[in-house]
DNA sequence: TAGATTGTTAATCGATTAACAATC
DNA sequence: TAGATTGTTAATCGATTAACAATC
């Protein structure tokens, strides 16, 4: 299983497909599916679905469509899914708890997604050795040596701005390649780590744009 | 100034430049910027952003540059971000709080967005009547009242999957037509509607991709 | 004036859609 | 077998980049 450079555009609409699936597995009445609906589900045209999914397989027969079971365990595969990943947050301010509590809350029972939160850290050493949800808030120091311990893949970037910077690239040295950056800054990383930023502000100010002119 | 159908992906960057600009203005140093220096901050190549602000007006002079100052103004106006923009909040749970604190201590004094937390809203009634950070929490039937009482243009939505839909639409009855979802769903929405998504667990599925398999 | 950089047009690149032969 | 739907190739569409005349 060799993927070469497979457009990041295909990979985010994966995790669409998938999300259909489960909820279909759950609902468990359904056990085929075409394109087309499959689809219209996702908010993506029939053809593209069948074009994403080819650049992986044939999951589909002719003339039926796709098992909801195999496409959907499939898709787990090459997301690499199946496995338990183990995550970090950084910055246990009011936003880094919320979503230290969201994430233990909506993954622990997701079907199709597990995720473990393996460790929380702040620069604050009034911080450090308290707990939320039962985990231990630790130091920037120990990050090399917990990410290697817990085998932690991906972390949640939850600090300040000014700081975000020199986080990521203390967790990209402890052999990190996947920052969910929710700091309103432009993260310089090499090229083999990926980053998801999540920039509140900039979408509120695209938003904007939006509102009509006359009644602002 | 009517610009018909300006392409999103356009919209997207414009926030970026205004960034770039903000930190420009605030150090004070530089009047003056070519399309070469603010894409290389903003992360865009400069064709691309003297094609962007084509756009919307001539703001550059050949030979010169963009001038930091008025480029900066023209953006505000642009994106609507000139007055103050009324935000509402619904769903007060551990994250809808979270991003009440972080909006407000964010925004407070950010020099180039004038947002307001108006409202917030919540299904619970033993929430409704508490207060969080001063602002009351309202009930999903005080929506329409609210929304033109304090002409609110956004709703962020930090309601369960369950319900967003429901809220949403409740939002979109009362006249609001932005809206930044943070409910794991696709909403359906009018054409006129805007909808920022910000799907967590699409985000993290997608970095979950990149993760080397071999280690995983 | 000479040098620099814009605004804009043409060329390229990539992603989506349409079409259809293969086949279940 | 007939009908349906895949996998895939070709056509279209849109967005980015390159190039350059206009001009400060």
């Amino acid at each position: 299983m060799r993927w070469n450079k497979i457009s990041d555009a295909v990979i985010r609409r994966l995790p669409l497909y998938l999300r259909v699936l489960d909820e279909l597995a759950n609902e468990g009445d359904t056990a085929l599916i075409s394109s087309q609906e499959l689809g219209i589900k996702a908010g993506v045209g029939p053809a593209l679905v069948r074009k994403d999914l080819a650049w992986f397989g044939e999951f589909g027969k002719q003339g039926v469509g796709y098992d909801v079971g195999f496409l959907r365990n499939e898709l787990r595969k090459i997301l690499n899914l199946e496995q338990e990943m183990a995550v970090a947050l950084a910055g246990v301010g009011s936003l880094g708890r919320a979503l230290a509590r969201y994430h233990l809350k909506r993954y622990a029972d997701t079907d199709s997604f597990n995720l473990r939160l393996a460790a929380l850290f702040d620069s604050d050493p009034a911080k450090v050795g308290s707990e939320v949800e039962g985990i231990p808030i630790r130091s920037l120091e120990e990050i090399p040596e917990v990410v290697a311990r817990e085998q932690i893949k991906i972390v949640i970037l939850a600090v300040p701005a000014d700081a975000a910077q020199d986080v990521a690239n203390r967790f990209v040295r402890a052999g990190v390649n996947c920052i969910l950056n929710y700091a309103p800054v432009k993260l310089q990383v090499p090229e083999t780590v990926q980053v998801a930023p999540v920039d509140l502000s900039l979408e509120l100010q695209r938003l904007a744009y939006y509102v009509p002119k006359q009644t602002r």
